[in-house]
DNA sequence: TATGAATGAGCCTTCATTCAT
DNA sequence: TATGAATGAAGGCTCATTCAT
């Protein structure tokens, strides 16, 4: 993320001892946004707010944004950018299959837990029917990955005789997206209700063991 | 006050416990604003708008409601009402614990799919951190009841033999959650990801199915 | 006020055990609407807040007094009804003018001393430029009663040539009226300004007896 | 921000301090505001009203000053200010004790009746019991200075022989406040029960010099 | 005489956005 | 690239008043 600026430093910014000014505020003003629609949602967010916590100011949102919507479509890319990159960088092909499933079903767990930004973007993505979500670039890539790479796993425990077999990967992949997920979304309800407070690391530590329990059972063969 | 209702206490109105115009205005608005605070959460529902598809007035709302903070709050109270008596509802003691836990299991995926609103409000107050969730009346008899009934199951299963021992209640029943929630609340972002619609009888029949699936071997016993 | 009720009890009423409603009605209301209005003027006031601390209805108050506006009047009229009946209780007429002079500015003083709301009714009534008061029933003749009474005292203290000569009975009257008004009416800037507080005992005698002074300095005779 | 103001700093904004547009809006809503508020009170006042008379708009008005509430304080402040302003511009140390009180009376008056916005703020804001006032800058300040100015005086007048001993600084300029606040604040009711306008300048000569005669009559030594 | 329900107009306030410099 | 000032539209809310019974 931070590794290649997608701007060069021009020599005029050199001069004046700015380095990439125009990349840096673009990406305060990303990571303001991200937290307030994150907690707010759209249309609770408020640029002024945003601005505010800023280091540059509102015209400068308008500026590099266009509009609040389009701020928001930039977060919510972002958002899917970041566990694109994690997802991407996990390498189980030479695990075997049941050690690469419970590796990624934890990854994924962790991944969420870790950020709940992400989750909150994709629950107000689901909230506005995800008519946002479509000009994202590159959303649809990620179907062929993330399947192809739970396929790949079905396919090596099914080889491996550990996993049984007829397991779709698409509805594995969703299985284990909602145990992961919901643990992450709805942990405000669930603290209400049942008062569980899944920030508990030993509660954690217990829901992920159930998780991958389940998991596990679910591609296990008949007896 | 109590003394005599202006208008004549109808049978249907008996049942209900509602005798007058005032109910009738009340459950009109209410009906309204449950459609539009799903749709749009709290911040971006429009107390306008609720106003005019209501019979009555904006002016009316607040009469009820008081302001549009506590018209949520009835939402939010109201749509766990709903699934609070769908749960009591249910009743499967006679059954075999396999059966009954896949009814159940059913029930609610069923439930969860046809009161996508339900799951719509809960995503919201998830958003807000269940802030308005809390003064929800009878809100944490949910966890007692629902548990209770979990473990009921659990007991006689495990008295079968069908079911592993060491299963947690509480930890079932958020699974069960997760996999009947995800199905709705994230259905746009896999549409768009995915291009799986989840409206469609056939695909719904075969999640129901995966899902039953997965809960089932996640009780079995080993081998 | 309490004394002699307007309307006689009817034989239905006393049938039903009342005593008089109607006219207990118009006084409770008229006595939570002088608080009301002398506290937050009229612009400030709120019916709903009249008719909450009444024993009837906001209804009620429509049927008695028609408006805001009017219920407004029949508490000014009521306002200077009883500063009215005040003074007219006072007869100086066999005491020495210095005495009867004295005893005057004293009444009047501690008339609104107990009577912020009058004060505070006639200060409203001055910020809507007396457009009310105009319509308010008897309100010019307080001129020739207290003027006369004034001129009475003036005359006998000139004969026993305790006064000097040239008074004018208004401008006197309006004199008095000013020191003992403003001592009221402006006690809260008074207080944050000067820091002294009006409501304490001590206070309020110095100052009754600085005003007097100064009422008996000015119709001093020269030396 | 203080680089380059778009309109050229003519000496009358010079002398005030100010310097663009943006003190000149300020300004203009004051100014609006000031006759408002002072016409119908805090509750009556009407900010699309204000706004019409404004040469900027209604949402002007929050973006300088917040809320009606503080936009009333603004007033407030202001009109104290000017009251200060035009007592600290007295000078009377070079006069004899009793000139200098007699043009201090005649001040006070004039900038009662010249300034009549100033006297019904002060009406307003003690039917609001004073509750804005404590947050105005410097409103305390104003006890020490005019009880010290007429302390000066009464020092002076001892001195000379003119004026009593025992007089009380404070008491006295309440009794002047008195004397040229209520021919101001009370004009309307006065005019309605006595029929006398105090707009008219002999009516209004008539009365400074009677108030100045009893003010001169208080300070008076005994014969 | 009395009451709860209803209402239209209008009020204070806020929002995303743009302009002038 | 950057900033403070400005804005139209609309949003939540309240008020005095009236209707149905």
């Amino acid at each position: 993320m931070a590794e290649r600026p997608s701007k060069q430093i021009t020599e005029a910014d050199a001069q004046k001892g700015r380095s990439n000014d125009a990349d840096a505020t673009r990406a305060d003003i990303l990571r303001v946004a991200a937290t307030e629609f994150a907690a707010k949602g759209l249309a609770g967010a408020r640029i002024d707010e945003i601005a505010e916590q800023t280091r540059s100011s509102k015209r400068m949102i308008y500026y590099y944004f266009g509009s609040k919507e389009e701020l928001y479509r930039a977060v919510l890319e972002q958002s899917y950018a970041g566990i694109r990159e994690a997802e991407a960088d996990r390498h189980f092909e030479d695990l075997p299959a049941l050690v690469a499933l419970q590796a990624h079903v934890e990854h994924t767990l962790d991944y969420h837990i870790l950020h709940p930004e992400f989750v909150r973007m994709v629950m107000n993505e689901n909230i506005h029917r995800a008519e946002h979500l479509g000009s994202v670039d590159g959303i649809r890539d990620r179907n062929s990955r993330v399947v192809a790479s739970m396929q790949a796993i079905i396919d090596k425990g099914v080889a491996e005789g550990v996993f049984r077999t007829g397991l779709d990967a698409l509805e594995l992949h969703l299985q284990i997206s909602s145990l992961c997920f919901y643990v992450v979304s709805n942990r405000h309800t669930i603290k209400v209700i049942f008062g569980v407070d899944m920030s508990v690391a030993e509660t954690i530590a217990r829901r992920r063991a159930a998780i991958v329990a389940t998991v596990l059972a679910a591609v296990r063969p008949p007896a």
